[in-house]
DNA sequence: CGTATTTCAGCCTTACTGAAATTG
DNA sequence: CCAATTTCAGTAAGGCTGAAATAC
């Protein structure tokens, strides 16, 4: 049998089809929470490290600080997060989670699990432990020269 | 002990921050030659599998036919695809590479190569060789109910 | 003075929803 | 008549560039 058509696809390509994938359902998620993906992905980063500023929000979503404050605006206007001034740097607005901020994470985060079992659902227990390792490898290396 | 500061990332995000890194180095790299990312993946799948229609393109690319319309549309009027009725369905566009389509993604393809390879640099060969199958089976149970 | 953060203002691309025409 | 594809029209959202103010 010849015709090899459709070689290989490209790495790339499957990484952003894997992101949008995971996208449109995570989207689908937390709408009815009144989040939308990027506002979510923000108060679960903010979860796992709390007091981070917007240029540190912007630089870990790889986007524009004016990008990210519009993020951060829509968050504090819904009350789920708050800001105040750094101690050490009174321009630096560090951000955090709100009670209500945690009580919808609380929300959101089963159904992400949810989402994030049944994408690993065929792997073996190996390469699912493995994965992370090689997402966090492939980012760094082209993120050489950026902060973390 | 409790606050477990800065515990794993989640999954999700990690495809995301991956995603959107390659997608930033992938635009500086085709910008050059006139192309958006939409338009050059489309170029990509194109080659490796010609002659198909708006609505698998759109699919593959998991987005809605009006949205890779345009790129098509703007393919198009670049001359580097070109359009004919399946002739087994009068409806139906397909679409394939002109030479000048072709000259340009192989201007393109070596600066993508570039990307994944320095993206792969740090994994051992057997990981290289596993990632593909990995994402592959990631979106596969993301998406089933849908055409690959 | 130079660097970093935040914020205001304005623009623009992109993608989407809705609906209609065509084909099998 | 129904399903799929294509296309037209209008809209909504997100993200970006530029520039200014503040802080160290």
């Amino acid at each position: 049998m010849f015709s090899q058509q459709a070689p290989e696809p490209r790495l790339s390509y499957l990484v952003g089809r894997l992101d949008r994938a995971l996208r449109l359902l995570i989207e689908d998620a937390v709408r009815p929470h009144g989040l939308t993906v990027p506002q979510y992905t923000t108060l679960s980063v903010l979860q796992r490290q709390t007091g981070l500023s917007n240029a540190q929000l912007a630089r870990r979503a790889m986007t524009t600080p004016q990008s990210m404050s519009e993020v951060i605006a829509a968050l504090t206007k819904a009350g789920l997060i708050r800001r105040e001034a750094d101690p050490a740097h009174g321009r630096i607005m560090r951000t955090e989670l709100t009670p209500a901020g945690q009580a919808v994470l609380a929300k959101c985060e089963p159904l992400i699990n949810e989402i994030e079992t049944r994408m690993l659902a065929e792997l073996a227990t190996g390469d699912r432990d493995r994965l992370p390792l090689l997402l966090r490898s492939c980012v760094r290396m082209l993120s050489s020269g950026s902060e973390g």
